[in-house]
RNA sequence: UGGGGUGUCGCCAAGUCGGUAAGGCACAAGGUUUUGAUCCUUGCAUGCGCAGGUUCGAGUCCUGCCACCCCAGCCA
């Protein structure tokens, strides 16, 4: 992946942009930002508007500065800010400046004085209820309130009281005078600060009023010199207000909001709401559960920074709905690792295999690629010996020709080494398969055999080498595509199955498994540690993502002919 | 029923001045293969929400419908 294959393909605000810089608008600069409310983590959502602003400023030269958006103190917090950090930086992005919304809260008081001594902003005392009800509804206009015609000194006297704390919270608000009959709600004479009294996580004790959104953020913007303001969808209906605000105040830079929808995925939830419901009701192990779409989570199950951002490249930025399938973040992953990952065995479901005619005692090191096209990435040592373990799913007592794996009394291919032949079965009292014994051809290690052709090849690892490790199997956290669409509550939507640990073996050496490095279990997916889990003395793995798996699809559909 | 948006293949999505429907994912078929992985090849929208109209020609222009999404926080 390199600069250029990174470019944004062609969507709707490159287009935008391109015609600025040639038309040399802003002087040709481009300035974008990114800003979260430090109120949560940020999730896949968040890196596709982070990818968006941080990729557009790359491609046109440009740059982006973080910008917390910290003006409800109620909800947000130091902690969360930290997290976006060093998610944004892991991600691949370096913010030009970063700054904070409380940065610019004594411009913005001075901003707020300008616009009473402009006769365009009003201190209005009326309850939280009263303006509830004077805005009117969608289809019924506003109506003034009785406060809107107070005179431009009482205003500057009460608006600076305010400040100085002589009211309780929600005694008076201070208000944009715009239009109460306008069609757009978002004009009807919104509030723009309102009482608080309570410590800021930056600003301390030293403000007891803080600004809201609409009136922050396009101020914001413009006194950070931002070209292109990009939000979701859900803010189309509040530029009127952002572009009236920096008219008013006659700003000498105007930012264009440009208006893109947001991500919706398959099997999961986006809102911070229900995230933060998630961890706080423990329904989930905290922010960085590998079922979470948060970038902790998705980092922690081994998502790459690079098959993330490939992803909010493949999805596009459009403003129509979309509903993305979860193949086709699983596949940006799949591509990213199937290159980069090495190889090695693991067998999640362990079954006893003893070669009756391999000499007892006797350990063969043999020497296996670490990646089957890429010769850079060496090899490794495997020892083989007489006690082996496959997996479960790889033996059968008799099976069609479709089945490729061991069955009785034929052959298969052991990955790296030699072909068994399986013989009998021992069970135990239960009647379970406690252990197949095969015998092998000493022929085969390297080279097949002439005479027959062995179908099937299935990894394994030495009983006596192998490591006991713990594999955390993921599944998608909802049982439904979308549980923001159900009449169901979405907490009553989670899929019992979407952790399942499933202990088995790894071969002897991940015992130096380096933790920042994704491996490829053969014939089982991609994993990386986990050190969150607890495993004792195993170790402990999450699988990221299973390989592509076309056998379970023909399995599938068999059973379902029969 | 006010305002703002969106409708191109199962999903995502490109479609400059109207010129005769990119690409990816998924799926299907075949080839290679000591991962049923990877890789390679091939297939996959006479049609762009619907109905009219303009035009030699419309996904792109016009008109009228229809469907879906967002907005009534002293949240962002």
């Amino acid at each position: 992946m390199n600069e250029t294959t990174e470019k944004y393909p062609a969507n709707f605000i490159r287009t935008i942009i391109e015609k600025d810089v040639q038309a040399g608008k802003h002087s040709g600069r481009v300035v974008t930002r990114f800003p979260p409310e430090p109120n949560g983590y940020l999730h896949i959502g968040h890196a596709k508007a982070i990818c968006l602003n941080f990729g557009m400023a790359r491609d046109f030269g440009g740059s982006t500065n973080l910008r917390f958006d910290d003006t409800n103190p109620l909800k947000e917090n130091a902690e969360f800010m930290e997290s976006m950090q060093t998610d944004i930086t892991w991600l691949g992005f370096e913010w030009r400046e970063l700054r904070n919304a409380s940065d610019y809260f004594e411009q913005l008081f001075n901003f707020a004085v300008q616009l009473i001594n402009k006769d365009r902003a009003y201190v209005d005392s009326q309850t939280a209820e009263q303006i509830r009800v004077n805005r009117g509804s969608l289809t019924q206009p506003g109506t003034d309130s009785p406060f809107r015609d107070r005179t431009i000194n009482e205003n500057l006297e009460l608006f600076q009281r305010m400040r100085d704390g002589d009211f309780a919270d929600g005694e008076h608000v201070l208000r944009l005078k715009i239009d109460m009959t306008s069609p757009n709600i978002n004009m009807r004479d919104p509030t723009i600060y309102r009482i608080r009294h309570v410590i800021h996580h930056q600003t301390g004790d030293a403000w007891c009023i803080y600004p809201m959104y609409d009136y922050t953020h396009c101020i914001s913007d413009s006194l950070e010199g931002v070209t292109h303001s990009l939000c979701d969808l859900g803010f189309e209906d509040h530029r009127p207000l952002y572009d009236w605000v920096l008219n008013e105040l006659a700003m000498n830079a105007h930012p264009q909001q440009i208006e893109f929808s947001r991500l919706n995925l398959q099997y999961t939830v986006m809102s911070k709401r229900k995230l933060k419901q998630l961890v706080e009701e423990n329904l989930v192990d905290g922010w960085d559960d590998p079922r979470l779409p948060t970038l902790a989570g998705l980092r922690r199950r081994g998502y790459t920074p690079e098959a993330i951002r490939d992803f909010c490249r493949r999805i596009g930025v459009t403003k129509s709905d979309n509903n993305v399938e979860l193949a086709m973040l699983q596949s940006c992953l799949r591509e990213d690792l199937e290159g980069k990952a090495p190889r090695a065995m693991a067998v999640l479901n362990p079954v006893r295999v003893t070669i009756e005619n391999y000499p007892k005692g006797q350990v063969e090191r043999l020497s296996v690629d670490n990646h089957p096209k890429d010769e850079s990435m060496g090899q490794r040592e495997v020892p083989f010996a007489r006690d082996i373990y496959i997996d479960r799913a790889d033996f059968r007592e008799e099976a069609n020709r479709k089945y490729k794996r061991l069955v009785l009394g034929g052959e298969v291919r052991l990955r790296n080494a030699y072909v068994i032949r399986a013989d009998r079965i021992v069970r135990d009292p239960q009647g379970e398969i406690i252990e197949i014994v095969c015998t092998y051809d000493p022929e085969t290690l390297g080279r097949n055999p002439e005479s027959r052709k062995i179908r099937g090849v299935i990894h394994w690892v030495s009983a006596e080498h192998a490591l006991p490790a713990l594999f955390n199997l993921y599944e998608p956290l909802f049982t439904v595509d979308f549980p923001d669409m159900s009449v169901q509550d979405y907490r009553e939507l989670l899929n019992p199955n979407s952790r399942v640990v499933a202990e088995g073996f790894v071969e002897a050496s991940l015992g130096n498994a380096q933790s920042d490095v994704q491996y490829q279990f053969e014939r089982e997916g991609y994993f990386c540690i986990d050190n969150k889990h607890d495993g004792g003395d195993q170790l402990v793995f999450n699988r990221s993502v299973e390989l592509r798996d076309t056998w379970s699809k023909i399995e599938g559909r068999e059973e379902a002919q029969r």
